[in-house]
DNA sequence: GCAGGTATCGATACCGGTATCGATACCAGT
DNA sequence: ACTGGTATCGATACCGGTATCGATACCTGC
């Protein structure tokens, strides 16, 4: 490979200094019309793309917005990505992921390696970090915002609802609908600890009516649907009784609604399915299964924008936004 | 915020010149066990997480895997991801994800500043670049991966399969068990090229039977499992004598799946369905839908270990790894 | 006791940009 | 003609590390 084109190769070809050459392709002030034209030209010529690595260490900042999520595989988390990128496009900031593997220590790792490429702010999901990644953190100087959750103490800002509100909310609207033997089945609880909180506030509700679940299957889990719908045909053989199963979030809970629809078993008459997230795959039968939207879109956009914002005002100006879920009930509302 | 740690201070409380504490940290040789010690403790010590600009901008090299996805919210890509993330742990390189959103010119801008990062090696979805794009992948010098598709010119390596065959093979397969009156639906066709590829396998294979599709609809879509029940519906109002629908992917058919099996339409006796993927949700019915399994875990993994290999030999070793997808007929097989 | 080798360390020169400030040229106003 | 101001540009000093090479101390064998 041929030596890489760098800034004096740029002055050179048109005839200026380095440092003219620098403020022309910034778009700074102090350079003349016909020199900055020339610049462009022979940049674009001879091909030539910057170095960010010698500007951003020279002008100690980077147009980098670190994103760390805990996993790729749950869709909610690439949405929630996909907001933060959308939100980015035209601020000059580029995104950059990171995957935890809701894993404590790497997310320590993953944040501890991207502040070190010096971002201008930082995404990160939940408000479940370790002490170290917090400190780490909030030392980093830089605007930080936790998205998806606000059951917890923040950092500097936050873009998210009360995982544990929204579980209670859920089981007071199922609970008014009559609903009265519960069931519940939750895939990887061990690592996912919104969805615990989640459970943890439905359960709240139910013991206020005096009731808890009689029945609950968790299980760390591969396939959600798949696992969904084999975790569902065994807890109903095994509690033939319940009357509603709330499930860890809507992948599982399609899979239970697979399994009624192809044991004739009536949805949601028979048997109420309560998920979380408002997945796209709930259209698939719409209605039958009751859920909590979420925004993961919004969230991340906004979480973005709250970077960007306080950027521009040069200060960190910390905020809370909460999105609120939505309850829906789908065809259960049109039961008395 | 107080002024980040350099390595100079680090040098300081440990007492040595920075050029020792650098090598200590590096675990470079030439330090005595004792400095070595000292200067890990004073680095702990004093919250020392080190400035990549600088050690990239120094060594000429820096420790990003530089990954490139068409989308987010398609769940293949992420999949894909996380085997490249997976494959990365342990080897001291990070993945950057860019997302392009299926656009030739936002490819080439995310591709630019990826490269102005200095990655160490790059990996790219599809074959598809534009000139400018390949232009800037070669001369970077650093070893390019194109991945999920081989129907194309290879810049460097590339791990995936092709598309067209891809297609072709599932209507061979589809033909054999007698289906003869065929639909195609598809979304989002316009940007995603090589569900566009498959298409046209698909129709060759038919084309060689003296056949072809019956009718066709594609749209660009949101919700592909929403749209795909919609879609299915119509096509088959409109013409009720298909029995073979061919979908762009998997969510999409499971989508005209939930359509058939809740107007009550035989599936696949009546009416086969078969999609792309071997997405987890088709275990909600599993059988029932014919697909194409294919690894993006895998290729993502294939893709990242390519560029390891190509790191500690120190030179490129341009290959093509084809991952051939499986076509599963399900329940269709047990039928003559 | 001395030559030659090894282990350990630090001074110095970069890497490729940007910030800063001074130099130069040119203009208008008096 | 001279002064003061503005527009444009370049020399220089960094940013925070790493590569290189020379310096020093210590050890070994004869």
């Amino acid at each position: 490979m041929t030596k890489r084109k760098t800034l004096i190769d740029v002055a050179t070809a048109a005839g200026v200094s380095k440092m003219t050459a620098s403020r022309a392709l910034r778009g700074d002030r102090d350079v003349s019309a016909a020199s900055k034209e020339r610049v462009i030209k022979a940049a674009k010529e001879i091909g030539y793309f910057g170095n960010n690595l010698a500007a951003s260490l020279s002008s100690e900042r980077s147009d980098i917005i670190g994103v760390v999520v805990p996993s790729l595989t749950n869709i909610v988390f690439p949405q929630a990505m996909s907001g933060v990128s959308d939100a980015l496009v035209g601020t000059g900031l580029q995104p950059a992921f990171g995957v935890t593997d809701y894993d404590l220590d790497r997310e320590y790792e993953v944040v501890g390696r991207m502040l070190s490429w010096r971002p201008a702010g930082m995404i990160v999901t939940g408000v479940d970090q370790s002490a170290p990644t917090r400190q780490l953190l909030s030392e980093a100087g830089i605007p930080i915002v936790q998205i998806m959750d606000s059951d917890g103490d923040a950092i500097d800002s936050i873009v998210g609802f009360s995982h544990r509100a929204a579980g209670t909310e859920m089981a007071q609207a199922l609970l008014k609908k009559g609903r009265q033997r519960f069931g519940y089945i939750g895939c990887n609880l061990q690592s996912d600890l919104r969805a615990g909180r989640r459970r943890q506030g439905f359960e709240d509700a139910l013991r206020q009516s005096g009731l808890n679940f009689e029945a609950s299957l968790t299980r760390e889990c591969l396939s959600s649907v798949g696992d969904g719908r084999a975790l569902t045909q065994q807890i109903l053989t095994e509690n033939p009784d319940l009357d509603c199963i709330y499930y860890s979030n809507d992948d599982v809970a399609f899979g239970g609604l697979c399994y009624c629809l192809h044991s004739g078993m009536g949805v949601p008459d028979r048997v109420a399915l309560s998920g979380f997230n408002g997945l796209g795959i709930l259209q698939g039968f719409p209605g039958l299964i009751a859920t909590s939207t979420t925004l993961r879109r919004d969230i991340g956009h906004a979480a973005a924008d709250i970077i960007v914002g306080s950027l521009k005002a040069a200060k960190r100006a910390s905020q809370t936004i909460i999105m609120q879920p939505q309850t829906l009930l789908g065809a259960l509302d049109e039961t008395p």
